[in-house]
DNA sequence: TTGCTCCTCACGTCACGTGAGGTGGC
DNA sequence: TTGCTCCTCACGTCACGTGAGGTGGC
């Protein structure tokens, strides 16, 4: 079978056919008296052999090692082509990500296509600093989505923080902030859910950042439904009213805690109601600490049921409790 | 700045250095009296450019047009790097995934390595021939759960058959082609569904794969709802009892499903009694055609009231149902 | 004088594509 | 004689790595 017929046959050039001749890969048994190539079947299946191996990605070296070399195994030459393609795909996978987020900043020049190429190299830079400066950086061309993800990653407080910051004022027109920020609530990584949760109070009041906050106040880590709980309390949300008079007790951030229920109080008179009967049950059984704290949560009450309750105190049994809330009572009069 | 100061900070070769100088990418303002080249400041900011385009991709003949021409949108080429590096991404994973699978087969030498690439090859052939031949050949050294998710992805009715005989045949020591079907009785596509029960219907017994089909007989698909109903019933599953009753009134399958309640039946004596009230239940209300129907199942039952149940439809309103079930009793007889 | 840094060629890489210039058989 | 197929060089690709052989300043 003459060159022609066997390019045909099995797609390739021509002049691969030469080449895999040059190198030794695959040599026609015989020639015409013209000079002519002339490939046996034998020499075809020889071929068909070195394509299929070319499938998995081999050198022509290697194959030819492949097929001449009966002690070359296969094992380990084929672990290290995978190991090869993984590297291979994890740096193409970057590479994409990059560039995506280069073609949605829609740069006009090439001048902004490098601000937004060392934006991302200093948010990804081992130097916190370098991180911070670039969070900071006034004019971020950045998708906020992608600040957003940053910020979940962020293990720096100081960093995240400027990353809050930029998001904050980035804004989120198409909600996709929110987006990635409630996805980072779903995190199996606790520091992820802090870091989103402290991320989601910072942004604008919309319907979807609420509705997250909500969900998260139910969150098992104690941090995470703390700053839901004051979060969304503060966007008015009254179902958090019990977790914020927990907070009161327990004496964790209840100067937060009473701050964000004085303020749901003012905000209506039948929440108002619903505080004070909450903060005034929680009396029972708390013990004295706690008791001054639900003092001091009462005094910031615009309902005067609150100073009935505060005069009350004012007898309580243990001899601090009682100081402290005539204090409280005396400063209101 | 010489050369050797600026490879030191900027992390590339002096060679590299020298060849942006001769392709005329960065070539540094001075030379010393010396000949050494002398890098300016700002010399050194436009490798820092060159360098920033690069981590995008760019060919240095490209990252010299954007740096040279006011004219060259980024736009346009950002698009087509994004392009062409899916396509790179996605030539990569089907790499990796031939690689793996020839990985998992574990091949000795390069001959077997020869026959896994084969059979890959045959069975993504656009040739329903090649596929068949491919599922059929009786020396498959291909890991049983690419067969699985082979055939669930076959639209030949004849191929996908010969897959489900060669998964059959592979057996399933560690559970993985059972894995794969059960997920694809979980895909969206229903035609996906099907191919999967069908398979799981031929798999051997294991209560993993009884567990999937008896799940399966809720699906909303009618045909995945009754292959699932008749194969789960095959495998003893008394609770497949309503559907297969159903399948008779309907008279869908309706021979089959009569043939596992026998068997059922014949399996235990409460499940006799069962069945018995179920087809007996069954007779209320249904049309003449199905009274027939459940006539036949009737017969086949071991369960003696069974023959009662019968003699009574000899007397049925409906002059065929009754013809039809003295027949029965008479050959019973 | 000895290291060290720098210089300019120039070859090799990997798997071919693409001519250039020429020949053999219908 | 005209197409067509085949032949053998030989250059170019892309971004450098790696010597070879030599020079300038401490």
């Amino acid at each position: 079978m003459l060159i022609g017929e066997v390019a045909r046959r099995s797609g390739l050039s021509a002049r691969m056919l030469r080449h895999y001749d040059a190198v030794g890969l695959v040599r026609p048994t015989g020639r015409t008296v013209g000079g002519y190539r002339e490939y046996s079947p034998a020499d075809v299946r020889r071929l068909l052999h070195v394509e299929g191996l070319r499938t998995l990605g081999l050198s022509l070296a290697q194959v030819g090692r492949a097929l001449e070399d009966p002690a070359f195994a296969p094992s380990e030459l084929v672990a290290d082509l995978v190991r090869v393609t993984e590297e291979r795909l994890a740096r193409d996978r970057e590479l994409l990500a990059r560039l995506r987020t280069v073609d949605a900043a829609e740069p006009g020049t090439w001048t902004e296509v490098l601000d937004v190429v060392g934006l991302l190299r200093a948010l990804a830079s081992p130097a916190a600093g370098h991180r911070q400066r670039a969070a900071l950086a006034t004019d971020a061309p950045l998708p906020s989505e992608l600040l957003a993800r940053t910020a979940l990653a962020e293990p720096d407080p100081h960093v995240a923080g400027a990353l809050r910051w930029a998001l904050a004022r980035s804004g989120d027109p198409d909600g996709a902030v929110t987006g990635a920020l409630a996805a980072g609530l779903r995190s199996a990584d606790v520091a992820v859910r802090r870091r989103a949760v402290a991320a989601l109070a910072g942004t604008g009041a919309t319907p979807e950042a609420t509705a997250a906050l909500v969900d998260a106040v139910d969150d098992p880590d104690p941090e995470v439904h703390r700053r839901a709980a004051l979060a969304a309390g503060r966007r008015g949300v009254t179902a958090t009213l019990p977790a914020l008079v927990a907070l009161v007790v327990a004496g964790v951030d209840d100067v937060d805690a009473a701050e964000v229920l004085a303020e749901l109080s003012h905000a209506g008179a039948g929440t108002a109601d619903r505080v004070l009967d909450a903060l005034a049950g929680a009396l029972d059984g708390a013990d004295p600490a706690a008791r001054i704290r639900l003092a001091q949560a009462l005094v910031e009450q615009p309902h005067p049921g609150a100073r009935e309750v505060l005069l009350r105190l004012t007898r309580d049994d243990d001899r601090a409790v009682a100081l402290v809330a005539k204090a409280f009572a005396d400063r209101q009069a």
